[in-house]
DNA sequence: CACCCCACCTGCGTGC
DNA sequence: TGCACGCAGGTGGGGT
């Protein structure tokens, strides 16, 4: 579920609460998440040790603490983390129970538990994250930059972007947005695009990422924030999800592709490929559409 | 190396 | 009502 915006949302939720705070102890669910740290870990690490900050890498959740450890965390596709000021309340799928100075309890809660909580001692690596790309919202990525790493090769845009060694954090809902505010078809082969493609996606990768940040993320089914809030950014969607309905730019039916066995909802007319360049300057909604498409 | 595919989980909506 | 099936925001490991 969470993607960049998501777990940007939690993390400056979390971090005036947590700065400062003291770990008490750690108590574990019958059942584990698919990569957690051993109780004792948790245990040798965290309690009487304060967080000095949060920071986010792509999806990942980092806590500095202090001497040193890092809490890391990935909230998958159902993962929440979730702050409760009194004593925690009895929720199904928490996996990890947190208790912090000040009867503060950080709940690990996660239904298909896709999620990862790892403890890191001083100095050693933070072994997930040296796959994760550059942050596309940092000048790190240029246009340029994914262009080259694009050169040559066939694999389909949608592939590319979902690809988090390249740039990190973009997820399924935001891939489908953007390449559609970018008007890119979701299967063209990424070195096929131009250079002004790739300026055009990399400057509606960082609109759609902050806007949805400042709309406190996409809630579709399961996603909370640190206080159990929902989104609002599903308001703003105008493809994921809308497979059959229409365009919200050109009336045509947005269609649902199925790319590496995930969903991709795009717009068949917006996004022809190849059409980019014979639209240049035509305003929104002018697209060849097939005809009856303005409708509903 | 580039790329594909499935496994890992639970829950929910749909259609029969 | 019940049941089978497909699908869901994520990685990561193994295969071609």
């Amino acid at each position: 579920m969470p993607e960049l915006p998501e777990v940007e949302v939690i993390r400056r939720g979390l971090a005036p609460r947590l700065r400062g705070r003291r770990f008490n102890g750690v108590a574990e669910g019958p059942h584990r998440l698919r990569r957690q740290s051993p109780a004792p870990d948790f245990s040798r690490w965290l309690p009487g040790r304060r967080v000095l900050d949060l920071r986010r890498r792509g999806k990942y959740l980092l806590l500095d603490l202090e001497g040193g450890a890092t809490l890391l965390f990935h909230l998958g596709m159902t993962g929440r983390l979730l702050l409760t000021p009194g004593p925690p309340p009895p929720l199904p799928h928490v996996h990890l129970t947190f208790r912090l100075e000040g009867g503060l309890a950080l709940l690990f809660q996660d239904v298909r538990r896709f999620g990862q909580a790892l403890i890191f001692p001083p100095g050693m690596d933070l072994t997930p994250l040296e796959q994760v790309g550059r942050e596309p919202l940092s000048p790190q990525v240029t246009a340029r930059r994914l262009a080259k790493m694009a050169r040559g090769r066939f694999r389909p845009l949608k592939n590319f972007l979902l690809d988090g060694r390249i740039m990190a954090g973009i997820g399924n809902i935001y891939a489908s947005e953007i390449m559609f505010a970018a008007r890119l078809h979701p299967a063209a082969p990424v070195g096929s695009l131009s250079p002004a493609d790739w300026r055009r996606l990399l400057r509606h990768t960082r609109r759609i990422l902050r806007a949805a940040i400042a709309r406190g993320g996409t809630t579709i089914n399961d996603y909370l924030d640190s206080h159990g809030r929902t989104g609002l950014f599903q308001l703003d969607l105008l493809v994921y999800g809308r497979h059959g309905e229409a365009c919200r730019k050109c009336g045509a039916a947005i269609e649902r592709l199925n790319q590496g066995g995930r969903s991709t909802f795009f717009c068949p007319c917006c996004q022809t490929p190849g059409a980019e360049q014979g639209r240049e300057g035509r305003p929104d909604g002018a697209c060849d559409a097939p005809f009856d498409n303005v409708s509903k």
